[in-house]
DNA sequence: TTCACTGCAAATGCTTTGCAGCGCC
DNA sequence: GGCGCTGCAAAGCATTTGCAGTGAA
């Protein structure tokens, strides 16, 4: 067995901008976004090094990972600070951000009588807002 | 709603095949393993053909689309038209179908209060089942 | 006959990896 | 000073797309 984690990690400015990057972001990010993000503010990471930094970071448990809609992994700091999910026009593109403790509350209780654990859940929900639904769109 | 969705689609052996071929397999797989599944019955389908075939089922609603731990589309048959959700292993990509009206009502009413229309949603749910959590996996 | 569908192969885009040099311990 | 980490660029893979021939309606 693995008895520790314990993995040897050297403390790089690569590492520690992709820590603070995460830290700011209080959402999933995939590697793509988080590399133009460090670049947005003026660190230099390669996409290479991001890759490894968030792998290994995920190996660590230091953040969570699923995926996106487009299969893409997507990262997010390990501390459920303020969870919550989003109402997206599929016309203009607007997001409402909504707060759902029933939903929570739900998705924990649903996946603990399957007997799942370390749980995760996504939930978004399309439509159109009322300006686009005025306008009729589609 | 767009009243129909009646797509204009031809009947030709390769798309017979694939239906088929879900039709026979009552599991999630990825467009890959079906291909080679349709080649180890002997019908001979590219692989394009197959990636196309399957995208367009999707489209049209005849198959479930979801993402695998890789990040691959995976694609079921979609024997219950009912709407459902899934509840999905991290570790061992196993997934239990889950239904749940609370929610809808949730997700619906949530929409109506912000005024949205036309709403659609998605809900999944990540966790280690009860092996691999037993199993002590991340 | 017409035009969607198919097969082939090249192209695309995300992710991984080999190698040489740099920097943390 | 040693060894892990980084950057660069090329490689690897799944998926997509252009084009011409084939077959369903």
């Amino acid at each position: 067995m693995d008895g520790g984690p314990a993995r040897e990690q050297r403390v790089t400015k690569q590492r520690l901008a992709v820590g603070a990057a995460l830290e700011k972001i209080d959402d999933f990010v995939s590697t793509q976004e988080l590399y133009r993000l460090l670049h947005n503010d003026g660190v230099s990471v390669s996409l290479a090094t991001s890759y490894r930094i968030l792998q290994s970071m995920a190996d660590d448990g230091l953040v969570d990972v699923l995926r996106n809609a487009e299969g893409e992994a997507v990262y997010r700091r390990c501390s459920v600070a303020s969870h919550h999910h989003h109402l997206l026009c599929r016309s203009c593109g607007k997001a409402v951000e909504i707060q759902a403790p029933a939903v929570e509350s739900w998705a924990a209780s649903t996946a603990q009588a399957h007997g799942f654990t370390q749980v995760q859940h996504t939930v978004e929900i399309y439509g159109l807002c009322p300006e686009c639904s005025a306008a009729g769109r589609t």
